[in-house]
DNA sequence: CTGTTAGCGCATTCAA
DNA sequence: TTGAATGCGCTAACAG
C-alpha cells in the first residue's frame, strides 16, 4: 500500500508536506505542491481514510438505519438520505432492522464500534428506547425518523399519522361505509397509535360508534398473517372497508382477500398509509395517504449533518410532514347489500 | 473515549492483556479474564474498529454498489447481500450509482479510500470498465453482478437475459403477435445486448422478420422518456405488443400508453424483465421474466466473501441464474383489428 | 514555507 | 500467563 511516506520520499519532501498538499492546509510553494501532486498521481495514491479517522476522531461515515428495505417508502427515503449525505461528503453505512428489535440492537453495536459521526435512525418501536439510549451514552448524534420514541429527546422527522388516518377514514365514511376495520401495526409503535387515534377521531366526529372487534394489531411487516383477516371476515357483522396501517399490510390483505374470492373494491374497499413508489405506478390502484418519503430522508439527513457540524447545543427540532390523500380505485361507495349477505 | 488502556489501568493489567481478552487469543487465566471483562462492561467499553482496521489491514467492511435503489429488483438483491454479509460478520457500505457512470466513479473513489475488503459491484455498463480496473489496480476483490463487462475477468453472477427474452417473445408470438417492439436499455449494457439477441432468436426460430424500426434504446432508468414511444406509435405499421427490457421501462411505457388513451392489454400487450417485489403483489398485472433477485445478492456476496477469506487464487466462477416466465394479464391474444385501424 | 515529534487505539513480536 | 516495545497511516502542534 502506498502511503504519504512513499510520496514524500519520491518527491523529496517530508510526509507532513504531503499531508498539507492533500488537505490544502498551510502554505506550500506552488512548485512543491505540483511536484507532490505529480508523484501522487504517478503512484495512484489514495489516502487511507481509516488512518485519517483515527487521528481526526471523525470518520465521515453516517449510518442509515431503516426498518424494511423492501418497502418502497424506505427505499425512497434512503434515496433522499443518500443525496443529502453525498452532498455533504459523508459515506453511508447501511443497516436494515427488518422491524426486528434484536437485529436493530446488533446494528447499534456495529454503529458504535464503527465510530460513525451520526445515525439517521428509523426505530422499530418503543423498545428501541434502549438502543437509542445506547447511542446517547456514547455521544453519537442521531435523528429519529418516522416514529417517536417516548423517553427520547432528539431531532425528529415524522409524518402526520393522525391527520392522514383521519383523511383516509373520512373518505371511507363519505363513501357511506360505517363498519371500517383497522388492521394496525403494533401498539408499540407511535405511528400505529396515532393512526388509531385518527381512526377514532374520524368516527367520533361523524358520530359513528367504534367497535373494538374491528381493530386488530399486527407487525408492520406481517403482511402474510391470515389470522387477523380470518377473524374480521368471520365476524357476525363484518366490515365493508379496511384501513391498513401501512402499505405492506395492505399488500397482504389484498392478496388474502383475492384468495378468498373477495373483490376490492367490489366486496370491500381498502385504503392504507404510504404509496408504492415507481413499482406502484404501473397500476395505481390503492387509495392511500401518501407520505413524502424522499423528504423524510433528505430533511432527516440535513438535520443530522447540521447537528454534527453546526452548534450542537441548539434546541431540538421536530418536523411533521403532511401526507396527501390519493383517491384511486380501491375504494367505492358502500353498496346496499354487502358481500356477506349474498 | 474509553480505550484498552483505561480498561487495563482499572483492571490492573497491561493493555495487551485486555486486547487478548477481547480477541480470545493467547492464554489468559480465568481470574484476570473475568476481571477484565467486568471492567469492560462497567465502563461500557466498545472496541474502536478503525484502530483495529488500521493495524490489521482489514476493515471488515464490504461495499454494495447498485445502480438503482428505487428498483425492487435491486432492493431485493440488497436484502440478500445484507443477509450474507451480516452472517459473515461484515458491515455494508452503501452505494447507489443511479445508472450514472460519473456517480459510480465517485463511489469507487470512496470505496478505495475506505479500504473496504471487497465490493459487490453492479456496474452501470461497459464504461464501468475503468472503475473496475481501478479496483483491480488497488487489489480490491470484487464480484460483478447482473451485467458482464468486456475486458473484466471476475467472479460473476448473471441472469439468463437471452433465454428470458426468448421466453417473453415466444409467449407474445404464441399469442399471435407478429409486430413486437423492443424498448431496450443502452447497447452499452450486456443485459440489453443479450435481451436483444433473445428477441432476435425468438423471431428467427418462428420465421418472423425483424424490423429495426421497432427496436429502440433507452437508459434503464429513463422511464419517463416519451420520444421512443412516440416514434413507435406513429409508425406506419405500429406494433401490437411491446417488450420492455426492464421493469422500470415498463412502468414508464404503461403510464405513457394510458395517457394516450391506449389500453394494456386491450390495445397493446406488454411484457418486461424483472418483477416488482412486494409492491407489485397488490395487483399482479405485468407478464414478466422474473429473476431471482434475492439470490443475486446472496450468492454474489457469498462468492465475494469466499474470494476474500478463501483461496484467492482459485479460478473464477460464473453463475447464471435462470428467470421464470410469469404470465399475467398484461398480455392477450392478438385481435383481428389492431387499435391503430379504429 | 517546511520538517520533527508525538500520538490517535489497537495488535503483533519478542521477552520475561 | 503476562508485559514492553513497536508500528499501522495519518495529522496537530510546534520548531525552524
Amino acid at each position: 500500500m502506498i502511503t504519504i511516506y512513499d510520496i514524500a520520499a519520491k518527491a523529496g519532501v517530508s510526509a507532513m508536506t504531503v499531508s498539507r498538499v492533500i488537505n490544502n492546509t498551510g502554505r506550500i510553494s506552488e512548485a512543491t505542491r505540483k511536484r507532490v501532486r505529480k508523484v501522487m498521481e504517478d503512484l495512484h495514491y489514495i489516502p487511507n481514510s481509516m488512518a485519517r479517522s483515527l487521528v481526526l476522531q471523525k470518520t465521515n461515515i453516517l449510518s442509515l438505519l431503516i426498518t424494511d428495505i423492501t418497502n418502497p417508502f424506505y427505499t425512497t427515503l434512503a434515496r433522499g438520505a443518500e443525496d443529502a449525505a453525498l452532498r455533504a461528503g459523508y459515506r453511508l453505512l447501511f443497516a436494515n432492522s427488518d422491524e426486528d428489535y434484536t437485529k436493530e440492537k446488533g446494528y447499534v453495536d456495529m454503529i458504535l464500534s464503527t465510530r460513525v459521526d451520526g445515525v439517521l435512525f428509523a426505530p422499530t418501536g418503543d423498545q428501541s428506547l434502549e438502543n437509542l439510549q445506547q447511542l446517547q451514552k456514547h455521544q453519537i448524534p442521531f435523528v429519529v425518523l418516522d416514529r417517536e420514541i417516548p423517553g427520547i429527546e432528539a431531532d425528529l422527522v415524522l409524518g402526520d399519522s393522525k391527520e392522514g388516518a383521519r383523511k383516509l377514514v373520512d373518505h371511507l365514511i363519505a363513501l357511506g361505509h360505517r363498519r371500517i376495520a383497522l388492521i394496525n401495526g403494533s401498539p408499540d409503535v407511535s405511528t400505529a397509535r396515532l393512526r388509531y387515534t385518527g381512526y377514532r377521531e374520524a368516527h367520533l366526529l361523524s358520530g359513528i360508534p367504534i367497535e373494538d372487534s374491528l381493530v386488530v394489531h399486527l407487525n408492520y411487516r406481517d403482511f402474510h398473517d391470515e389470522s387477523a383477516l380470518d377473524a374480521l371476515l368471520s365476524h357476525e357483522n363484518p366490515p365493508t372497508a379496511i384501513f391498513a396501517a401501512n402499505n405492506m399490510l395492505a399488500v397482504g390483505i389484498i392478496q388474502s382477500l383475492r384468495q378468498r374470492g373477495l373483490q376490492v373494491p367490489g366486496d370491500l374497499s381498502v385504503v392504507c398509509f404510504d404509496d408504492f413508489g415507481p413499482a406502484g405506478a404501473i397500476n395505481p390502484f390503492l387509495t392511500v395517504a401518501s407520505q413524502p418519503a424522499y423528504q423524510f430522508g433528505l430533511l432527516g439527513m440535513q438535520l443530522l449533518i447540521d447537528r454534527i457540524e453546526g452548534d450542537p447545543s441548539q434546541e431540538l427540532r421536530k418536523m411533521i410532514l403532511p401526507s396527501e390523500l390519493l383517491i384511486r380505485t380501491s375504494t367505492q361507495p358502500l353498496k346496499e347489500e354487502p358481500w356477506i349477505q349474498t
